[in-house]
DNA sequence: TCCTAAGCGAGACGGTACGTCCGGTCTTTGC
DNA sequence: GCAAAGACCGGACGTACCGTCTCGCTTAGGA
């Protein structure tokens, strides 16, 4: 009947030992500097409880990601029943985390992650911008009547995060200015 | 008198082979992948012919990218007069040409690569939207009536790039469909 | 009443079949490459009931060596009442028990953990060659006036195992005939 | 025509540095506890430049071992006319040598090494008693009539050698009494 | 015409980190 | 209360590349 198994179980004080340890050392001096030997030896744990549970550095970056432990907070809009301010506090918000040079390499290292592992990039668009509270919000402005129907949230969604991450590209910051007129580009359109 | 140097010159032979095999690796194997050695080795050249006139892989990249081994061609909107449908279809030729699936695992190399290059970075984004061009498109259209003054190239050229890049990040296709709603929603506007 | 103690006694079967895995894999693999793991996977038994009762993998060989699983039999010279042929007899069923490459790999192993266990050591030597045996015959061939008074048997033994010994090392064999030569080499100065 | 090879000449700096280590370290604590780090640590060398040239630890001994190295000397009998003092002397040159505890452990680091390794076991074979100059040893005192034709060199040499191995097995030591006593064993059946 | 200063392919060097293996200890569960 | 299972920390293994260095060769001025 029972097919529990026998034998220790995996130890939830090593597991996020190695989270944090992960956080720490990729904050402290970037994706590429951290060495699995330096989570290792930062969370005080052998080398191989770290093989023993993921395939690789990216990996742990991963879940230290979902758990939360890396990115303090995801980005979500506030609702005040103005939507052109809403989505300018929003784009603003992560602007604003990213410009401390800390948070901007620890985003640069997460891309370069994400760019070798199709799990990270699904789940870095994810706690940048979460999809499900920006459909949630443009459907309440939708009701308001502060948008025309149809309007895709996940393209809106994109077009943000898009930018944030190109100027990360170009190492250049996104003002407040550019966060207003990226605000009402996409609400107001470009045409007369 | 002279001041004229002696010995042998820089083999342009050489150098060519470095950057073409360059591009080869990294179109094969990715950025993380492609190492000093297996350039040298791909180009048939010792270590230190690299090592003598490029500080780091990632300079090798930007001259491989900025001779326009790596990526064939920029992406320039057309002029047919129609602003909509010249933009749609520039970011209509990005979207097909990095479907590709090598296309679209050399540009992740390409972002990967900027992650620690700043001029990588500039020159991806100038490579895949040359911003002279687009503002030379835009001004034209809003000569002619078509846009509103004042409208930024920069934040426009980076919403379409930052959306590319959001999908490559997320390893989705930007379909026709999203090409034509992005278009639309920037020069139209979200409002009703 | 009882005093005894409780609990499930230590289990023969566990100690069997780890004293016949490290037999049968020290056959196989020799020394070096036989691992504890090794033996616990082998015997089909958790690792620490290994270091339960043994405190490293030499002492489970010195008892694997000791219980007889290892080495079939001693070695013990007849007694014809000719003291050469026996001695011959006994050294040649050395060699030639050596000579096969199973029990000549079997021997450099358990010379090799002699050399980091004493007490193996010590057991191996007894095994080849039992000195109170040896004893017992040359005081026999002694008091039938075959051999001078005073002949060192344990130098005799030791002689006998050192050139079976340097053989191994050596990895060349030892042939009847430096058998007989050794035997009359020793015998002659042994005579009165 | 040449096929002469281009490029860096092998730094013999590092290999006689990587040398000295092994044969520091084996003293020092053994030849089990001896790593490949370790020596690559102490000859203040990359471990790259071991593993390029030697293909496992045991070459890299066997190596250090025949360059005189390891044991800083062969064991040769004297010639002082007398075949039995000098016998006697060489014997007892090697069982002093290896009295000595670094000693003593070196060469059973060497025999360890032996066991696996067919070359180093020839090699401390010829390092111990070298047969060519036993055989010349032999041959004198066989013309000077000091000693009966036919002789076997070679058993004679491996049987001295194995008494040492043997002493060094059960961790006994060779007194002058066992030295003088096996001389004499051994001889009074090799005189006419 | 010779001399000499590059640049070249080659590849050894001291290092760092990788991912694997095993040692010896400890903990959980089942018999 | 022993046995199996197996997770844990530690640390060596052998490999892959890094960026630097030297070697012997080739070529192009300048003397």
């Amino acid at each position: 009947m029972s097919g529990g198994r026998r034998g220790v179980q995996r130890s939830e004080t090593a597991r996020m030992a190695i989270l944090q340890a992960t956080a720490a050392l990729v904050a402290r001096v970037g994706y590429d500097r951290t060495t699995v030997e330096g989570i290792a030896a930062e969370a005080g744990v052998g080398k191989q409880t770290i093989y023993r549970w993921w395939p690789s550095k990216s990996a742990v970056m991963l879940e230290s990601l979902v758990e939360g432990v890396m990115l303090p907070h995801t980005f979500v809009p506030p609702d005040t029943g103005d939507i052109e301010a809403d989505l300018a506090s929003w784009l603003g918000a992560m602007a604003g985390f990213f410009q401390d040079p800390g948070n901007g390499s620890l985003l640069r290292s997460l891309i370069t992650a994400a760019m070798d592992n199709e799990e990270i990039g699904a789940r870095v668009n994810e706690q940048l911008g979460s999809l499900g509270k920006i459909e949630a919000r443009l459907s309440r402005a939708e009701a308001a009547g502060q948008l025309r129907p149809g309007v895709s949230a996940r393209l809106l969604n994109e077009t943000f995060i898009g930018v944030v991450v190109t100027r990360l590209l170009a190492r250049s910051t996104l003002t407040g200015d550019d966060v207003r007129e990226l605000t009402a580009l996409v609400l107001h359109g470009a045409r007369p």
